[in-house]
DNA sequence: TATAACGGAGTGAGCGTTCACTCCGGAGGA
DNA sequence: TCCTCCGGAGTGAACGCTCACTCCGTTATA
């Protein structure tokens, strides 16, 4: 897996990215992959088993970059009301910097390839590293707080993250203009919904 | 457009909405929808321009029957926050009742096609007939009310249909098992979201 | 019989994947 | 130092296959 480190090997990945996001997966070549990478057709199948397994290593590394983006903002100071909006803002912000990222995870998690790993997630109640998810985790579900409504996990997910996927979607589409004032009211949106 | 409602048009139709849920657009070959409707490939041609069409046709008709199933639900004598629960409701429980048209729906809304259908919608302010997302809006942006945040339109539209979204997902992947209770719950808290 | 509806083998374009080959940097013998 | 050799990263034409769509012979209808 250090082969995922070379340079051929980023360029390939990175092409990936931006295609995919643009285009869909069923929507971009191979061939389109290796031309805009600026490499043969077959040095994909050096590094990769499969289209498919292209596919989730670009999963994989964009979700690291992700946990890494959003540990930065970690206060565990604050309190629960605070906390939780200042990562859904980091959470929305991230998103909107890195749009194609955002259109990627969106294609991935709307097929296949998306939904297992979804599941996986979201049954493994102990989350194996200092994963990001853990204090949102802490937050929604700390036993002592007593600070978010008691109700099943999956419906605090949704009050919590359904409007987020939500409004950065629209803001791509041209929908509407986000800014850190309107970011900040959505944040403080989900928080009502799942506060006590 | 008549012709739409010919024995063999419906046939075709309802194959393609139970495919394309559950294999997705480009999982599903006209061959198959053919086959499954009981009809020689060459008819659905004679229906429908192509296959990008009888798409949409299948998401027009979804949409119509969407519509009149939630507007039978309206009592607008409600109070705001009870009308708008109960709509909440009603959507969901649709839903859940007709899985197949949740997920066509999904696979239609995130792909090109549906982005632009979105775009339309949702610009459009002035909805021609009395459509079933006029009394939502109503709620939503009601002058007069002033029970709901005053905040941009895609904001208040995240913050209500946002969890809805995501916890039929969940519930459709066994995330979570979801009852009248639980729905109650998710709907209180859209509704905790976006009121004042 | 004349006309319209239907069916499904056929067509060509485009896809993912393969594999016989090229190329090049460095190891090793002279 | 120079030359030969070699391993393996890199390549892209070719392959087998699937697909959306067409076309014309067949069947139903009037």
């Amino acid at each position: 897996m250090e082969k995922l480190q070379t340079e051929k090997c980023q360029a390939i990945m990175q092409a990936t990215l931006r295609l995919v996001a643009t285009q869909g997966f069923h929507g971009t070549p191979t061939s389109q992959i290796a031309g805009s990478a600026g490499v043969g057709v077959g040095s994909i199948y050096r590094y990769f088993k499969d289209k498919d397994e292209l596919i989730h290593a670009v999963h994989a590394q964009l979700e690291a970059k992700m946990h890494l983006a959003l540990a930065e903002q970690l206060n565990l100071e604050l309190p629960d009301r605070e906390l939780f909006i200042v990562l859904i803002c980091s959470l929305i912000n991230h998103l909107l910097q890195n749009p194609l990222e955002f259109k990627f995870l969106e294609q991935y998690y709307n097929s296949p390839f998306g939904i297992e790993k979804m599941r996986e997630k979201f049954l493994v109640d102990e989350l194996p590293n200092s994963d990001v998810s853990k204090p949102f985790l802490n937050i929604l579900f700390g036993g002592k707080g007593k600070t978010v409504k008691d109700l099943p996990k999956p419906i605090i997910h949704s009050l919590a993250f359904g409007p987020v996927i939500f409004i950065i979607r629209d803001h791509l589409a041209g929908l509407i203009e986000l800014n850190d004032g309107l970011i900040q009211n959505l944040a403080e949106g989900c928080w009502d919904a799942i506060k006590i």
